[in-house]
DNA sequence: TTGCATGTGTAATATATACTACACATAAGT
DNA sequence: ACTTATGTGTAGTATATATTACACATGCAA
């Protein structure tokens, strides 16, 4: 799998094709960091950056911010907040779902969507 | 609700009262920490210690790991893991299932238990 | 009554995280 | 031709994280 870098300049890059705004240096610039910084990040030269910069990004470039932040190895602290107010709870589920197959919490999804509780 | 360093010596000197081995300073050496270290994260003066020694520590008062990590602000690098690689599944399900009551969660962990996938 | 164990104060440190600032060479636009 | 924009190299910094080392006063135990 290719990493956090390489995903955003592609995607940076599949824009720019369409709009010359998203050159390296303006995007760093909505995004509110410096040119040099992006640059590093994109190459793999530099690590990934914070979650609010990574949010940002991932605004700015019309990205899934929770993909964006697991490719980057980080866990949005909103879903860390949902899991930490009752651990066990869901320590259990998230152990027990490990192994299943993505139909099957699709389907759970959809179950409690539908929530009757 | 009391800080992590409260939680962590009280079940210490719970212990200690049937066991005198559960003093601070022999507690601190079975960890594998500086006693001064775990006295100030007792006392809350010290900020919690690293995912690693809170895993120690809950192995040798014989708590669970997951709700001292989780007093601690902190998610279990393993549950992380797990999310990560269905960053997008997980975020929904998560987000679904936060404001749904302890039963309702039981029921889909007891669900996927028996699960028929 | 002295000697070991207890809890705690002060000070310092090592490593990681998350960036900025400046300069420079190349390419594109007018 | 000229200026403007582009990507990138080098160097440095601020803050947080996670901890150790040493010293000291009090208490219990033999």
């Amino acid at each position: 799998m290719q990493h956090f870098g390489d995903y955003i300049r592609e995607a940076r890059l599949r824009l720019q094709e369409e709009d010359r705004s998203f050159s390296l240096r303006q995007v760093a610039g909505r995004v509110g960091i410096e040119p040099a910084y992006l640059s590093k990040i994109e190459r793999g030269v530099f690590a990934p950056p914070s979650e609010a910069t990574i949010v940002k990004i991932a605004e700015v470039l019309n990205e899934d911010a929770d993909v964006l932040l697991a490719m980057a190895g980080k866990l949005s602290s909103d879903l860390q907040a949902i899991i930490l107010q009752r651990p066990k709870l869901f320590a259990d589920l998230l152990r027990q779902l490990k192994k299943a197959p993505d139909h099957a919490i699709l389907s759970v999804v959809r179950e409690v969507t539908d929530g009757d509780w």
